[in-house]
RNA sequence: GGCCAGAUAGCUCAGUUGGUAGAGCAGAGGACUGAAAAUCCUUGUGUCCCCGGUUCAAUUCCGGGUCUGGCCA
């Protein structure tokens, strides 16, 4: 059995996980795609040393910011975590708000074909357009549902019809039939939602908050370690607007305005996202709760 | 007080050589097979500041007014 706790950015999720934990004995397994990262500290609220000793946490820091992070990394990273805690008689919760990571552990997120890095490197130098070209030759039978406007899509498309020498269509079946990487377990999800003002309130408090804490001295030192040649994480909220200003495209006073828009953007998407994607699931909310034990039917 | 410029979608603005208007951003909705806080898609009727004039027709031209900014006193 697996406990999963989610919930859009600065719902307040991370204090409710640490209570549910620690009072189970339990270990956290992070499901946050930028926590990996070390060095990205402030920007993306990680739980701090502090509340690291209070619970074990897992997946967190367990790259440099130039490194690549992907799902199926993830996937294998989480299962290990998830048996070692296992072994030691302890239970999991799983927390955060990545919610194609979260997606995981409910259905299948990504093919078994193997991408060598030359096949990647030549699909990489095409246009949208000259990828387009190929894809249709390579499957007659049409491009199913591919988002041909979407360029990461498409030549990720490609590659994985290059590398296997099947068609989407193919490959497609082939993948709705597999398993999740974690249905040996039975996983048990509840979200926790809270009211859109409020919401907004806390973003923007959040925000100042980060500044204050040092996010642009956070920005440089992670500039210093390679964080541009990682597009993902140079890209990602609360970064992406401190290059910015770093680079003179913003204002000093437009700063914390931008990265509280773009933050409730995220959470707008973050909404979609679990609305459409994830199975039903348990929701609360966050005023109503009182008790760690509230936040799942067990 | 005088002169000049501006007044158009929530915001910034474009435009109509006179036939009632459109971008970016925001907002809303959505997609999602190895970057996912990423990437991508869909969605724009608003007294075109007000009053009057010219005209078949004015948001567009003309006159007056109001407000905003700049310059001069």
């Amino acid at each position: 059995m697996l406990h999963a706790l989610t919930g859009c950015t600065a719902v307040g999720k991370t204090e409710w996980a640490l209570r549910w934990a620690e009072e189970r004995g339990a270990e956290i397994v992070s499901c946050d795609s930028l926590l990996f990262y070390r060095g990205m500290d402030i920007g993306t609220a990680k739980p701090t040393q502090a509340e690291r000793r209070r619970v074990p946490h897992h997946l967190i820091d367990v790259c440099a910011v130039h490194e690549q992070m992907d799902v199926t990394r993830y996937v294998s990273l989480a299962r290990q975590a998830i048996a070692e805690i296992r072994a030691r008689g302890n239970k999991v919760l799983v927390t955060g708000g990545s919610g194609f990571y979260l997606k995981a552990f409910f259905a299948p997120v990504a093919d078994d074909v193997e991408v060598g890095p030359e096949l990647r490197a030549e699909v990489a130098r095409l246009t949208l357009e000259q990828a387009l070209v190929q894809l249709r030759e390579l499957n007659p039978g049409g491009l199913g549902e591919l988002d041909v406007a979407n360029p990461r899509r498409v030549f990720r498309a490609l590659e994985r019809c290059l590398a296997s020498g099947r068609t989407l269509m193919e490959l497609k079946a082939e993948f709705a039939g597999r398993p999740s990487a974690f249905a040996d377990h039975e996983v048990r999800l509840t979200r926790i939602e809270r009211e859109p003002a409020e919401l907004a309130a806390r973003i923007e408090q959040r925000v100042r908050q980060m500044l204050a804490d040092g996010l642009v001295a956070e920005v440089e030192r992670l500039r210093a370690a390679g964080l541009m040649e990682n597009p993902s994480a140079a890209r990602a909220i609360g970064y992406r607007e401190v290059i910015d200003r770093l680079d003179g495209r913003l204002r000093a006073e437009q700063l914390v305005g931008e990265i509280a828009k773009n933050t409730r953007a995220l959470v707008k998407k973050q909404r979609t996202w679990f609305r459409t994607q994830l199975p039903p699931h348990r929701i609360v909310e966050a005023a109503a709760l009182q008790s760690s034990s509230q936040l799942f039917a067990d």
